[in-house]
DNA sequence: ACAGTTTATATGAATTTTCATGTAATGTGA
DNA sequence: TCACATTACATGAAAATTCATATAAACTGT
């Protein structure tokens, strides 16, 4: 109940931040109830599909800043979800990477992720949703690069 | 460099998630360039359109829980540039409203953003970015709002 | 190869957020 | 009207984030 805010009734950005909130949200219920946060979800689920990522290139994707993520993953390595080494082609970096364990962890949430992901496409129409990614990615694209 | 993460190069809360991220940070030098946080900046820009609005309601509109926006308007208060009162008919509610000090504060922000929301639009194509906002209302709409 | 610069990450302190819970006001049904 | 449940908000302790800065490795031009 409540929302029409007013300063955004028509605000891109707003409308973006709430609908994001939004779909992240029913999601993250499905990802507590597996034990993560929506971080380490987020850093599992990059992981998930390269063999390992450097600390600067995970806060790129998960969207956030370096000193954050480096403790976040300094709490999942403690958890024993992720492993980290140090890069062969430049030591200062240091690439992490899930354990088994953790893959055994995300492995199931990758799975409701897409069902998910399905249900919110399907509830907007097949066609719709396949031009809202299109223009999400345009928009991402057009902006900064990275 | 170094996007297309893999969970999601076609994950669609994803691509919410990164779109919002990167349009918000834009405006957020703005935002700080005017001695606000991003949040501040969304409470009183909430605020400025109507003439009161509820803690709870704010935490709503702003997408925070209701303790940190609690605090957060009690830093606010501290700076002068919100203040609160009890609801009339409800005792239990705290309702806050900007000060003559916080309009004078959030104004100039205010055509800002309008500004870069038009630079946004224009980058996008005035049409697609109409089209964007309508899926975008619509998810909104379809999922959880009122 | 060397000084200066940039890049990648770590870290401590300060700030912010969150969780769990508390309190007071409101609503509800018998 | 009297319990009982619910709602709105506050709050203290714990957790996470952020800022500023440190460190060490790679790059640059000379």
């Amino acid at each position: 109940m409540t929302s029409s805010p007013g300063f955004v009734d028509d605000y891109l950005a707003y409308l973006l931040a709430r609908a994001s909130h939004l779909i992240s949200s029913e999601f993250h219920a499905v990802v507590e109830a597996n034990g993560l946060s929506l971080m380490e979800w987020r850093v599992m689920a990059s992981l998930s599909g390269k063999d390992s990522l450097s600390i600067n290139e995970l806060a790129s994707i998960v969207l956030a800043k370096q000193p954050t993520v480096t403790k976040l993953v300094g709490r999942m390595q403690d958890a024993g979800w992720v492993k980290r080494c140090d890069a062969a082609h430049d030591k200062r970096q240091s690439l992490v990477s899930l354990t088994a364990t953790g893959r055994r962890k995300v492995q199931p949430l990758l799975k409701q992720a897409k069902a998910h992901e399905a249900q919110v496409v399907s509830a907007l129409g097949t066609e719709p949703a396949h031009q809202l990614k299109l223009m999400l990615e345009s928009l991402i694209g057009a902006h900064g690069s990275t």
